[in-house]
DNA sequence: CGGCATCCTCGTTGATACTG
DNA sequence: CAGTATCAACGAGGATGCCG
């Protein structure tokens, strides 16, 4: 795994595990990244990119890279010409889905409440 | 609330809600803050940094006004000496909880199999 | 197509010292 | 007691360009 998933892991004994979810979970598109590959199933490099906003290559590598060494995804490469690589969720990922429903959906209730409170009281 | 997740809230209408959630939670201490506040009710930010692994002054600080301009939780100061500032959740932040139980409980599954996989086959 | 190498910027964490 | 001020260190995220 990650040396940050590792150093994580290793510093708690208590309470804080649910900081090691969030080192796993908490990159940039990781969420949206693993919700993807439970709706598809398997999708390619490009096919990602596409269905996310358009990370740079660079960006979008390191964080399916990071979640194949916390064990959530993983990667099958086609030797051929050109290149293909698919990307599917390994069970330990699977097992994230509810996790990341939760998250979905208390962000999107907290995002739509503040909304509603910016509206009414604009703090800006 | 924080810029920071006023961006992640404006930035995304698709199924990025689960950053909302992480860019809320995600922060040093403050599941484990949540945790505390849910358990204990009211504390003084000297009982929060004995409570957890004395973190130091600013960052606990930094935590806490976070929280609090997210609206998790509710900071009372009472103008005294010496001074006594108390914090307790607010409902938005007592809310959280059931989220903030399940990133606990799949980040300690998730320790525990790793630390098991590390034992069986260590990679370092 | 699916990367990697390089460089840069910014935010977060943290140590240390001081204050009303 | 509950902070603030200052400074240092680090890593994540991203732009750009090249490669097999």
């Amino acid at each position: 795994m990650r040396e940050k998933t590792e150093r994580v892991i290793r510093e708690w004994t208590d309470s804080c595990d649910a900081e090691v979810s969030i080192a796993v979970l908490g990159g940039a598109w990781k969420p949206s990244i693993l919700s993807l590959l439970a709706r598809h199933g398997v999708l390619r490099f490009g096919e990602l990119g596409r269905l996310l906003d358009n990370p740079t290559a660079r960006v979008l590598t390191r964080q399916l890279r990071e979640l194949e060494q916390d064990g959530l995804v993983v990667r099958t490469v086609y030797q051929q010409v050109p290149p293909k690589v698919e990307y599917r969720l390994s069970e330990l990922g699977e097992s994230a889905g509810p996790l990341v429903e939760a998250l979905t959906q208390w962000g999107g209730q907290y995002a739509a409440q503040q909304r509603a409170g910016l509206t009414a009281a604009p703090v800006g």
